[in-house]
DNA sequence: TCAGTTTATTGGTCTAGACCAAACTTAAGG
DNA sequence: CCTTAAGTTTGGTCTAGACCAATAAACTGA
């Protein structure tokens, strides 16, 4: 196969013909590309070296699979700011998606070690444990699994968690300021949640840990977040003021 | 081969008995794996799917490849928050890792039409462009590209740019607050970046975009990150405060 | 026209190599 | 002891399949 000079490898070549395809809206956002063996065909190259482009492309979040169905081109991402406080309906409906959240399960259990002392409580002690997805324009974007102290929290399964949790920390717990910790990393999605958001289990996503405490720096809250990597791009804004 | 219950592909189970070697220290931090062929006797399998695992281990930011030499556990992450203000050098020390700076160059030229739509500059003119590689423990962690707006900070090729840049702004320029704002993005990682970041063609990198404004929307400079994912642990913090 | 079944299509997983090239190790010569 | 050359080791790239399984499309019968 022919290459241009830049890229001298079969695999490299692909994934630039087709990053400029996207990039250049030859293929359009939402568009299905090719099938893998019709690209082979016209790249004269095997599968296995076709997947190697391929799987850069969805690296860089420009293309995703549907399992059996064929890759499509990404469409337009979620702006997410973790700092800030209004709701994912909220910013999702503010960003023109449609947003919906579906709630997995809620129960009381032992929570994992870590989280236990993320959260500063008696690691015997049980804990009220919310798993929902999040999705836009019905692809599942987000799965949230959050966790609430029952020492600074008690009768966490008495309350409806499908309102807001900041509305309850503020109203019922009579916070008067709360604060964010949160940490990003990249990490490899795997079941449940890699089912929760439609893609198959080792695809690249996003890990967003939140924890929510009071200004004394007791812990209220506990929040796990896995993103489809190629479903958000995560802003922010700040201000620094000389003095 | 033989595999566990929940993870019935042959690389899905390999990936998975890495990780717990790699999570319970077995593995330590820096050491180098098994080499391919030696992991692949091992499990009774092929190096395209032993390679499928490692793939997914590097993604998950577990394990690196030093090109020809061999895999190796990841060590611990640099904790970075973007929004932030001192120096790379000061919070790379302060974490314990010996940092260092090397610029590989700085130009006068005609910036690409997006970066000169971002400075809101006339895209005819040339602006001053820093390019750099940051590293902590000699190893090179960010490759950050500086671009200044010549309407705004003029004559930048005639300063000290070793400094602090935001020194530069508030001494030389004489602004009173910087307003920045950030996105977040996955990337695959190309020449030059990937090999200023000694890691290959097509790795998994972030690339994190940063535009200096002052109060009043007046845009000032314009930064390209592209991080190794696997070298840092991006952080933040904010504060809600009810009123 | 609809429901169920069958067939086809698509990406997913895997084997079995081959060969390349960067990096390291070893050996030889000055 | 140092430099250079040769050999070895390692990950990188690629071919050439095979087969699986999820999903869609097509077909058939009521």
């Amino acid at each position: 196969m022919t290459k241009n000079a830049n890229s001298h490898f079969a695999y490299a070549y692909v994934r630039d013909v087709l990053t400029e395809q996207i990039r250049s809206a030859e293929l359009a956002a939402g568009a299905q590309l090719p099938t893998e063996r019709e690209l082979c065909e016209r790249f004269a190259i095997t599968r296995p070296t076709l997947r190697q482009a391929l799987a850069q492309l969805e690296n860089e979040g420009l293309i995703f699979r549907q399992n059996r169905i064929g890759w499509f081109v990404c469409l337009r991402k979620l702006r997410y700011n973790p700092m800030r406080h209004i709701s994912f309906l909220q910013y999702a409906a503010e960003q023109g998606f449609q947003p919906q959240t579906k709630v997995v399960s809620q129960e009381k259990l032992k929570p994992p070690q870590h989280i236990a002392e993320a959260l500063q409580m008696d690691p015997r002690a049980h804990a009220v444990h919310l798993t929902r997805v999040r999705s836009v324009d019905e692809r599942p974007v987000l799965v949230e699994r959050l966790w609430f102290n029952p020492k600074t929290m008690p009768d966490m399964e008495q309350k409806d968690l499908s309102s807001s949790i900041t509305g309850i920390l503020k109203n019922d717990f009579h916070l008067k300021s709360l604060v964010f910790d949160v940490t990003v990393d990249t990490t490899c999605l795997l079941n449940p949640h890699a089912a929760c958001l439609e893609t198959n289990e080792g695809a690249l996503g996003l890990k967003l840990v939140r924890v929510i405490s009071d200004n004394k720096g007791q812990v209220f809250e506990y929040d796990e977040e896995y993103w489809r990597h190629d479903a958000l791009q995560i802003e922010n804004q700040a201000t620094l003021a000389f003095t």
